[in-house]
DNA sequence: CAGATAATATAAGTTTTTCTTATTGTGGAG
DNA sequence: CTCCACAATAAGAAAAACTTATATTATCTG
């Protein structure tokens, strides 16, 4: 019963019949709501279990219980099926746009900077622009199985064909604390620090949190691993609170647009560690958007971002750079 | 031929061979790589086109061109078929592992509300703390995989076992828009505001975006799908920038720590809509902790974020239940 | 510019899937 | 316990998806 492709256990409508036995908590209501005889409902949620080897329903109860494994598919069923359902009436409304579907992956850190921005820029060209902020990793993947159109993060897909890249940004990254501890001068001044107020991490998820357990690690420095965070916000939160101290970004600091009162920023101790924030396509797919897009973005950041920075803290002044990197 | 949803013109295995054949450039090599015939293509392809009433193939050169509906349906249906494909994975994963740390997945919308107070509280009984950021629909499937140890979000699961819930807020939606608008008094009027103003949304990948969605379904109100975002912050920014108008919460606005000047919050026209913020964990294996961090955030809420709402929005006084639900 | 080639569309028949009716077994309320 | 509504299973009916066969069309070649 149903499903054919390789290896899919399901198709689109065995999930609709499956998420109507959810929400009508029986099956035979479930075949009432659909216009179907009770069996065709039975045998249909037994053929994606049995293609999925799971158990969906627990029928040892009445009404019907949900196991983990079939709220895990009501969860993704419904978005999937939510998914599906604006595709037809996108295609009608194509014949005349140029670029009917613009999906964008903007790394949280850039997100407070660029989201405005671009949903604005986007929209000028676009019939319907999609702005999803979170890791770059997830949004790399993404990328290459089409699920977003650009990425806009941390360019760790340098070695990869078929994608045109824009550089946005150059920052490095810093030290930021509370600022009634000394200034950590050397790296071993880093655990010095530690002892007195906890180490906030990003977390391994994110690639940035990787790029600084990378240095840490090269230059033997074991600092705690007590609590971390995978965005910006989550972080800085910490350091505000005066709890802890962090390793992180200019742009990161932006971000989380915490008051920056009482908080201190410091050059990263030891030899210089820089992020390189990067626009990328998949190529010849876009045309010249994507070169467009960078350059406004560019531009934005350098009137409207990168200013601040350097007025909160001077001595970063000429240390981020737009563009060039 | 396939597909026999409320409306949905396709399913996975149409849009399988549809992928199949824009990679192929051709049907008849798509019906090899498939183990199909080519008229099982042409046909299959065929009922796509008149089910959405589209043409998503020039078969008018050769190779075979795609039209821009064809573009469009290939970027969502790999999209689609993409996430389809993580699925069933997923649901095999749902019965095993252990873990040492806490993980907790906190919803983008509480993020700014609660990741400082949660690390800090949590610091104090666990070794390693570990606090991510997102959507809930993500968070949920690894709450079930055992990736997280702790959810806080928008509980739409209600009825899986296995899963113990401590309710930390209740919330109505409301809209939020430039001060310069008329307020909307009735579900059309809604229409209207769009015609002025644009519309912008939440993304279907986010829960409250699906709640939003049906509801305007409900009412038969067919804004318009042009901006989306996936993070509160992101949908405020438009707003802010007095570009157009969201349907959000109250916590929404909050997370987006934008300022309000120039903003107004109304009461959202016609039925009301509410939505519930959860501490969900797996039954029995963390001890009394889900309980008493719930109390925690709830006190959180209590004292630094509800207040804060309430004054910059007098209305919204005793709409935001913190506890009970 | 005709003729070959390879691709697509359409028609008609066959196979497979999906649904229905009929029947048996089961949890929970009275 | 008994009843009732629901779920599982079996077997036949209806609908779908696919096949072979054939007509049509785009492009290439001599």
């Amino acid at each position: 019963m149903t499903a054919h492709a390789d290896g899919l256990p399901f198709d689109l409508w065995s999930l609709q019949v499956f998420l109507s036995a959810c929400d009508c908590g029986s099956m035979a209501a479930a075949g009432r709501q659909l216009q179907l005889t009770q069996p065709a409902v039975s045998q249909t949620i037994a053929d994606i279990e049995a293609k999925t080897g799971t158990i969906l329903f627990d029928r040892s109860v009445r009404p019907i219980g949900l196991t983990p494994a079939g709220g895990l598919l009501r969860q993704r069923a419904s978005a999937l099926l939510s998914e599906a359902r604006q595709i037809a009436p996108l295609l009608r409304e194509t014949e005349r746009n140029r670029f009917p579907l613009i999906r964008v992956g903007l790394v949280d850190s850039m997100s407070r900077a660029l989201s405005s921005v671009l949903g604005k820029k986007l929209g000028e060209s676009t019939e319907h622009v999609s702005i999803q902020s979170g890791l770059t990793a997830a949004h790399a993947s993404a990328l290459m199985t089409r699920r977003l159109d650009i990425l806009i993060g941390v360019d760790d897909l340098e070695d990869i064909d078929g994608l045109e890249r824009w550089p946005l940004l150059g920052e490095p990254y810093v030290l930021l604390a509370p600022d009634d501890f000394a200034q950590p001068r050397q790296p071993s001044d880093l655990m010095e620090l530690a002892r007195s107020c906890e180490f906030v991490r990003f977390s391994a998820r994110s690639l940035t949190g990787i790029e600084i357990d990378r240095h840490l690690r090269r230059l033997r420095l074991d600092l705690p691993r007590k609590l971390e965070y995978d965005t910006p916000y989550g972080v800085a939160a910490i350091v505000a609170a005066r709890q802890g101290f962090a390793i992180t970004t200019p742009m990161c600091i932006v971000e989380s647009a915490l008051p920056l009162v009482g908080l201190t920023c410091w050059p990263l101790p030891g030899p210089s560690l820089r992020r390189k924030l990067t626009l990328i396509a998949r190529k010849q797919e876009l045309g010249r958007l994507p070169c467009e897009v960078a350059a406004f973005c560019r531009e934005q950041l350098l009137i409207a971002t990168v200013p601040g920075i350097e007025a909160a803290f001077p001595w970063l002044k000429g240390e981020i750079s737009v563009g060039t990197q």
